[in-house]
DNA sequence: TCTTTTATTTTGATTTGTCAAAATTCAATC
DNA sequence: GATTGAATTTTGACAAATCAAAATAAAAGA
């Protein structure tokens, strides 16, 4: 059984890998700073990690996740995913709270109990911020999104995804009626303020830089998910 | 904060320590196969709790929890049961299984989730096998129980507490009737046989060797826990 | 009291995951 | 082409938790 440090690695590679081009490599700055790792510490777990054959590993090129660690990465985030729907839906814990809850559990879940879980939930295929939950198979076709920032103006749309989980930019989303479900037009873009102003239906219109605006994902109001 | 092997080690003195006359020490040989590791490893690690004073450790003599330590025992055990009670209440699992789960979960609990989780389950007191639930401030007096091959014969007694999580051990039991909350009545002692025949209310007559007996524990039919 | 047995401690290694700092490589700039 | 700089790797060290096997102490037996 691969180790909770194992674990984290492969989740956050997989992460990575999800937000740059098919088949490219993530450098190993950018593993080191995403664990909070010193780069020559992340060499050396990749090497091991590369041994293991979790990883296809390019010295001076980067890392990529094998067929292996790719289903591995998978089972973390299901899990993962799993317990932020339970501590939501279940225990009413603020949304803003159980990324850092989530990180912990999903390390400690045996697969029948996680199987357990996810009938007793409903088999949810969503967490409580819109990132798509793995089935026991592999990652779900993703539909197609776009942020804020792209979005085109004065349509209809829902907002389907946040891309970051820092509590104090969810509470903000909050307050602001940013959460996922909830209708909203883009009523402006302005590329010399580099910012964008969104309104949430029966809410107060709202005016983000460009950055914030990248980290919230839409879909057609029509689109049902 | 206390790192996991630190807990188990915690959890696993304190509950070495309940079993034995007052004051006394457990034995480091005790502690060791308790943890499935060798003698010089228990040994080791203790003189580290010693150091964290967590621990008073007595050489060649044994180990005993200093009341830090004890307070962290404690912690450790009050997430191990309330995991144990939602496992078996809430999702559904085996009361057999609960154990080995909680005992990777315990470390994963949040003092925010632990609270949110007691509240959901309503504060219970006792856990699936009837052991107590040690509050947030310590743990509750005991009741006065008595096991099986000591209980008074013919009397109305009821299951109060079963000491062993084997799950070949719970199953036997399940499948006899005697699980905790369970009407008995002890009908028979045989000294020479070395075995007690105990009958629970609407089951058959079951008839066990007196090390298994020991394991049960009962209170009477109209002491209210 | 002397010897044997058993429990415990000590010693020397090993594995995993980490850091600091030096060395290397590759690309960009001069 | 030589030089500089950024990213990465290498090296040497360390802490936590563990084992195997040798040394020691205490208890039990003769
Ligand atoms: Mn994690
Ligand atoms: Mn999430
Ligand atoms: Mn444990
Ligand atoms: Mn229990």
């Amino acid at each position: 059984m691969p180790s909770v440090t194992v674990e984290n690695y492969l989740k956050t590679i997989y992460l990575h890998q999800q937000r740059r081009p098919r088949e490219e490599l993530v450098p190993m700055g950018e593993l080191a700073s995403a664990m909070s790792v010193t780069p020559g510490t992340a060499t050396s777990m990749v090497k091991n990690l590369s041994d293991q054959e979790l990883v296809d590993y390019e010295p001076r090129g980067g890392v990529r996740l094998t067929r292996t660690g790719d289903k591995t990465a998978l089972q973390v985030l299901r899990r993962h995913r799993l317990v932020e729907v339970f501590l939501v839906e279940v225990l009413g814990l603020d949304w803003a709270e159980v990324h850092d809850e989530a990180e912990e559990l999903e390390h400690a879940i045996s697969d029948k109990l996680l199987d357990r879980l996810d009938a007793f939930l409903g088999y949810p295929e969503f967490d409580p911020h819109g990132d798509p939950i793995p089935s026991a198979k592999g990652m779900p076709k993703a539909a197609e999104l776009v942020d804020i920032v792209e979005a085109p103006q004065g349509r209809a749309m829902r907002v389907a995804r946040i891309k970051d989980q820092d509590p104090a930019f969810l509470r903000f989303l909050e307050r602001c009626g940013l959460t996922p479900g909830q209708l909203v037009t883009v009523t402006g873009r302005d590329a010399v303020a580099d910012a964008v102003t969104v309104h949430p239906d029966g809410k107060d219109p709202v005016t983000l830089g460009t950055s914030a605006g990248r980290k919230i994902m839409l879909r057609p109001a029509s689109q049902r998910r």
